[in-house]
DNA sequence: ACGAAATAG
DNA sequence: CGTTCTATTTCGT
């Protein structure tokens, strides 16, 4: 029923988005769904929180660093964060991990019994902890922001992992991750304890399909309540366990309408932590833009009408904001913070294609006087009228002019009837973005990252070949909350609790920036100046490059 | 192409 | 607290 203005928390999200953007090398990070927004009372003052997940693939950047790095002196490495200039980067212990790990066990006893393989897994999950560290540290710095993350080989354990110590925490799943004969398998072990509905993929239905399964019952609620949490546990163990449990089984339990085909293989693979989705690239505008409201009623034509003007009125201006950018810099949050959005031409960086219109009419109700609890949403689309994409005409009137020519067709398409009909909620949306050329561009403004990036096509020649490397992806979850006072200031909702302890995290006050200006040498092939800590790391840099 | 459904946060 | 709002992907037709 509000139309809370969320404009603040969708720029602290690009904010941060960018931010990590400008670390990455292959632009492989993906955002997790959109920011959650939710109501927390605390002190009797209403607040908002924002979580922001986003997944970075770092293979590459941890590759090219175990490359280079010198194994006489783990202790004092150099992290090079730019592929082209050796000096950018941070020292950090080579040895060890950095924050929490799972299963947390001492280094020493970690190290025992290890073949080639686990040591060098080990040594590159060293690299991505330590990697997660530094950029969570700057974020703290430059931004103000804490986050948790969970350091791992897939989408799916480095997602899941990033739970375990939080706030403020970042975790590493350690090796062994196969097990040779009766050996441990740290990946099982870790998602067997987890219920089958805490894996990324498993929702609703196939979890209710799977507890039914495993129980011999039909699926029990502990109480009346339908909400989540309150369900009988059935854990990822008890179905691996299942002697029967085979892709096809599943196939036959979870597939038939409704669900992906394949849903077996799937399934029988992420319970054994298999996931060989790809972390997406990273996107500046969105795939779909979407607007609703839900009503306790609405079932006049007048009502509609109304309710339609506003819901458009907001479509308009959230394309207008998330679709368009000014001619040259690309750094629009702060453009708009200072109100310039008349000032400067505007271009389009993304055109949906497809308008759509989508109800949720409320069930009739029963002969006993109940009601049943429905959730089905009915939808009709059309071409999005291009009057929708005028700058100059006010978006009043634009709002208007598609309720009129597109929208009340689509209403009357899904609800002939002049009345008769409840609706519970009406959404208004528009799809099937293309990217146009000033959006597919580079974002990110003046980030150190965009230097690193117009070296993409010099990295593809320098990426290190994972001969025959099955596992051989660095992921990096990370979650940020956010929280927006009612005074409209953006802080981090944990900074205020006393130094949660972080015991590996506080050894960031030991390397910090000065050590970057200590005098060095010039290296004879580049005549640059190379600080001492970067010597063996800069040598390795040219001889890998000539 | 279109509409529904499942999932996620 | 109670369960809203936004977004993506995939499937059947």
């Amino acid at each position: 029923m509000l139309g809370e203005d969320l404009t603040r928390f969708r720029d602290a999200s690009k904010v941060l988005y960018n931010f990590l953007r400008a670390y990455s090398w292959s632009d492989k990070v993906e955002r997790l769904g959109f920011d959650e927004v939710r109501d927390w009372g605390r002190n009797e003052i209403a607040q908002r929180l924002i979580s922001f997940q986003v997944w970075m693939d770092v293979t590459d950047m941890v590759d090219y660093n175990l490359e280079v790095l010198n194994r006489n002196d783990l202790g004092n490495a150099f992290f090079q964060l730019s592929p082209t200039d050796p000096t950018v980067g941070f020292t950090f212990d080579a040895s060890r991990v950095a924050g929490h790990t799972w299963p947390a066990v001492s280094s020493a006893e970690e190290h025992e019994h290890s073949s080639p393989e686990i040591y060098l897994l080990r040594q590159r999950l060293y690299l991505g902890s330590h990697l997660a560290m530094y950029i969570r540290h700057q974020l703290e710095e430059q931004k103000g922001y804490t986050c948790t993350v969970g350091i791992s080989t897939t989408k799916l354990i480095s997602k899941l992992i990033g739970n375990v110590n939080k706030p403020k925490g970042q975790t590493t799943l350690m090796p062994p991750f196969e097990a040779e004969e009766g050996g441990k398998n740290n990946i099982n072990d870790f998602l067997d304890h987890h219920d089958i509905g805490a894996i990324p993929g498993v929702g609703f239905k196939l979890a209710q399909k799977l507890r039914e399964y495993v129980l011999g019952a039909p699926a029990d609620f502990e109480f009346g309540l339908v909400y989540g949490g309150t369900r009988e546990n059935v854990t990822v163990g008890m179905i691996r366990g299942l002697p029967e449990l085979s892709s096809e089984m599943l196939e036959k339990l979870l597939g038939g309408p409704g669900s992906p085909h394949g849903i077996g293989a799937k399934v029988f693979g992420l319970i054994y932590g298999v996931d060989d989705t790809e972390v997406g690239p990273a996107r500046n505008v969105p795939h779909q833009i979407s607007i609703e409201d839900s009503y306790i009623r609405l079932d006049t034509m007048e009502q509609v009408i109304n309710e339609l003007q506003m819901l458009s009125t907001r479509l308009i201006q959230r394309m207008r904001i998330d679709l368009t950018t000014t001619e040259d810099d690309e750094d629009d949050v702060s453009e708009m913070k200072h109100g310039n959005l008349e000032s400067a031409p505007k271009k389009w960086m993304g055109r949906p294609e497809t308008l759509r219109l989508t109800t949720r009419p409320r069930p009739p109700l029963n002969a006993d006087g109940t009601r049943n609890r429905t959730f089905k949403r009915i939808s009709r689309s059309v071409p999005v009228p291009s009057f929708m994409f005028s700058l100059q005409e006010n978006v009043q009137s634009l709002a208007s002019r598609v309720i009129s020519e597109a929208l009340l067709p689509l209403f009357k398409k899904l609800h002939p009837e002049k009345s008769g009909w409840n609706l519970s909620l009406v959404n208004v949306a528009v799809t099937d973005m293309v990217v146009t050329a000033s959006g597919s561009r580079d974002a990110a403004g003046r980030d150190i990252g965009k230097m690193f990036r117009q070296q993409n096509h010099v990295l593809d020649e320098w990426k290190i070949k994972d001969d025959a490397d099955d596992e051989g992806d660095i992921m990096v979850n990370m979650s940020n909350d956010v929280e927006v006072l009612p005074n409209g200031s953006i802080t981090d909702p944990f900074s205020r609790y006393e130094e949660a302890a972080m015991g590996s995290e506080s050894e960031w006050d030991e390397h910090s920036d000065e050590e970057s200006s200590e005098p060095g040498d010039w290296c004879q092939s580049c005549r640059n100046t190379i600080p001492n800590f970067a010597k063996t790391a800069h040598e390795r840099f040219h001889l890998l490059n000539e």
